[in-house]
DNA sequence: ATACATCCATACCAAATGGTATGGATGAAC
DNA sequence: GTTCATCCATACCATTTGGTATGGATGTAT
């Protein structure tokens, strides 16, 4: 059985750790049970265990485990997912420059227990979307965030003549995001992270094809 | 809580499904099982009263969830897998031509029922690679035979001139099995056959922009 | 000083979980 | 006819699950 420890350092680490009060402390470790087993095998007594709080103020702040999940979701993941995905793309200069050291940069930042875990959206997602909507609207709400926010970044490249005419820039968008995604997957399950670089180089070669100088290969 | 009927057609089904012995029907129900809920939240339960089997005789043929677990990995998934993603490589023509038929195939293929399941390999690879080697292990290989049947195809596709020089297969092989497992995580969470769609055509003009004579973009 | 809401601790509970122990039915071997 | 292995049915079990009921501590408003 896999385990986090609680001073484990990893990329998916929410903020704010320190001087937690009750609901932070319970927010921040069903997190991170969730993400190591899931939301339906997610032990309540693992995280109550863990924090230190009993089971009466875990039932004060959250009505029952769903809302819980629902808050995790809410409160840290999209949080995550903004700081590391989303954020990163309002510094760009040239785009593709841009894209390229972002994709350097998170495969240099990654830990072994990143690779091991994988994207927690991404786990999330896969698990609970067909099971319950809840979980599906609020999880797929934050990956079409996303989606935009690389679309937005690919029209503002094509209105400056960056990218070629040819690209449209939601279709290249998910795309891209669907690599970033796989290529975690496939390093999680690989326990590789020559699966990440290869996806990285991948990617990267896509984006030098459709610039519209020839840039360093 | 989502349900998936005996009767249910869908892109993942196993064959053989009729005339089935006790050992396969539970292999199948377990299968299915495992697809909708996740190995951990798979019920024995349920399995026995879908299959009609009982208890003992699930005992008799599995030692225990575990192994029941690792057969439905072996004797179900890396079937589908070898049916669906890697025989059909072995008969296209022009690799970069059967590549996007293959895609424009897979999209007119997959009911929302697929979509909605996602792909079972994927599925079970978040859920389990953290947590159990014994299925990481049988998962990665089934992922490393995928990566490495593409990158056979470009292979040859290089050696007789196709595609350009610059591209390395196995680096292409590992993007073009991100992408394809990326649209599908995609369009499970948006239950959205565009995010498919879109990253159909996101594959495809990278494919023809790696191709040596220009395709029919 | 009293009333009241917030916050949390303890004890308890029904249901479901994976797993086991045991015995019966059936067919083949000799 | 006896033996033995295969195949399966029934009953039972310890453990864990999410969830609840209740009461106490503490701070605040009046």
């Amino acid at each position: 059985m896999n385990d986090l420890s609680d001073n484990d350092v990893y990329w998916w680490r929410p903020l704010e750790e320190t001087e937690l009060d009750t609901r932070g402390q319970l927010l921040f470790a069903a997190y991170k049970e969730i993400h190591v087993n899931g939301f339906q095998s997610a032990s309540l007594s693992n995280i109550l265990a863990r924090t230190g709080v009993t089971k009466g103020a875990l039932y004060h702040h959250f009505p029952n485990k769903l809302e819980l999940g629902y808050a995790v979701v809410d409160e840290v993941i999209a949080q995550r997912i903004h700081l590391n995905f989303i954020q990163p793309l309002e510094h760009f200069g040239d785009p593709i420059d841009g894209f390229i050291a972002f994709i350097q940069g998170a495969g240099d930042a990654f830990s072994m227990t990143d690779i091991e875990l994988g994207c927690p959206l991404s786990v999330l997602a896969q698990e609970m979307a067909p099971i319950d909507e809840g979980f599906r609207t609020r999880l797929a709400a934050i990956y079409e965030k996303w989606h935009q926010s690389i679309a937005d970044v690919l029209i503002q490249a094509r209105q400056n003549g960056l990218i070629i005419d040819e690209v449209d820039p939601y279709t290249m968008a998910v795309t891209m995001a669907a690599i970033l995604e796989g290529s975690l997957s496939a390093a999680k399950v690989s326990r590789n992270l020559d699966k990440l670089y290869h996806c990285g180089a991948g990617l990267t070669q896509f984006l030098n094809l459709i610039r519209t100088q020839p840039g360093n290969q």
